[in-house]
DNA sequence: GCCTGGTGAAATGATGAACAATCCGAATCG
DNA sequence: CGATTCGGATTGTTCATCATTTCACCAGGC
């Protein structure tokens, strides 16, 4: 299905196998989706706070675009759930209440639990880019760029998630991070904090690499989403209170 | 306010619980919504076969909404997986070719071997809606309503991953049977093999109610799970021949 | 004969303007 | 003081238009 669309019944040559990968590149995002990519930074990195409108003509106006190109990128944060769309009354940056929390994180004992299964018994090649996420963690939190910690601990779990090998769930789980993101971006940790959360990360790869049992990896994996979604739920409560208090 | 008063101010009452439904119905219905409702049902009851194209200015007479509207509409239906979506060239129904069939049912053994682990130590009224899914397909099967019996197959494994109650797990799961709607609508099966497989899930039903340990719950789900791939692949596999064949 | 290269039609990508429908807030009235 | 009504603002939808890209067809050279 997602095959680059060569030609359709001579065999993959090895002209074809060399230019595989840029033709996948070449194919130029069209414009809502750069939009929509430039949007997304905003909303990540906390420029714009969840709750915040988002008009149409005014947006239309500052990227520079127009407004159905606009629309058109509000409707795929939307799919992405970075944004809430209320028919009639526009869109807002995504809210993220403790149900949400909680929903997400559901899934995620659920598919990471799978995950560390199937790490278990797993070529250790394939684990590697695991520890280098870890490691990047590690080094992010010694040179003190809290950001470059949250973003290893993302890829480190989205890389736990790819051993998987289902494109499908690849792509939910990353719109859910991105939907954590929403929270990720308010909390400011301290460096302590950072350094001990690098190191669970490389204390936890370690123990895939030398892997036990399935079901203690599943444990170990559902140990380590504890206190991660406790934390997060605390940041929704405290956001929806600040919230609430300032809408009145 | 002319037609029927969804009132905009007032408080929840009785009144409104009463249209509860309906008013959701009619709120939800944006005109995108309505034509990719459209579409959907032609794609899923096999009147677009997969790979078919879908030009916009034909779709927009034929339907009588404007141009953007299908955009809109196309856009929706490209996330949720039904059509592909290439740049310059237009919408075609997806094409599901083994590969797709094998990742779908990666996930699908994830999930579902999770939920049948929920199903056992669960309230056993959560589960009658399983159960009533499984009469429903025995009911189709005898009166030999082919259709109905993948609508209730459908459902039961609705039902059953609904009982992990996450709601982004719901709506993935539901945008991966609308893949798979690709698939089914295209296979006729024999009036035994209906009963047969509507049997199948009322035994599964039955053994989950009775459940004896998760692993055993997992293992029955998994069981399952194997002959419905091979036949779906199959079925993807001789698509996929036949249009080939049909292109050259 | 097959491949390379150009040409034109057709479809999409994107813009701008316009109108109707709707929501929100503020002024108005009892 | 509360409910109603009115107007501005925003969204939903359509239309017309232009730029880009793709594809199919055709010509030419090896």
């Amino acid at each position: 299905m997602a095959m680059p669309a060569t030609n359709g019944s001579v065999a993959p040559t090895e002209v074809e196998a060399a230019f595989d990968i840029d033709v996948a590149a070449i194919r130029r995002s069209s414009t809502a989706d750069q939009v929509a990519q430039v949007l997304r930074a905003k909303i990540t990195e906390g420029a714009l706070p969840p709750g915040t409108p988002l008009p149409e003509v005014s947006l239309a106006d500052s990227l520079g675009v127009s407004r159905n190109t606009i629309r058109e990128a509000l409707r795929i944060l939307a799919r992405e759930g970075l944004v809430e769309h209320h028919l009639h009354r526009g869109a807002f940056v995504a809210v993220l209440d403790e149900e949400d929390i909680a929903d997400i994180f559901r899934v995620r004992r659920i598919i990471e639990a799978s995950a560390a299964e199937a790490a278990v018994d797993a070529d250790p090649e394939r684990l590697r880019p695991l520890r280098e996420a870890a490691e990047q963690m590690v080094a992010a939190a010694a040179a003190g760029d809290a950001s470059g910690v949250v973003a290893g601990d993302i890829e480190f779990h989205r890389r736990l998630v790819s051993l998987l090998g289902s494109s499908r769930l690849n792509r939910f789980f990353e719109g859910m991070q991105g939907e954590l993101w929403l929270c990720l971006a308010m909390v400011a940790r301290s460096e302590s904090e950072s350094q001990a959360m690098a190191a669970k990360h490389l204390e936890l790869c370690e123990a895939l690499e030398h892997g036990s049992s399935p079901t203690a990896a599943r444990g170990q994996i559902l140990d380590h989403l504890v206190p991660c979604e406790v934390e997060l739920s605390e940041i929704a409560r405290d956001l929806g209170e600040r919230r609430a208090k300032l809408a009145r």
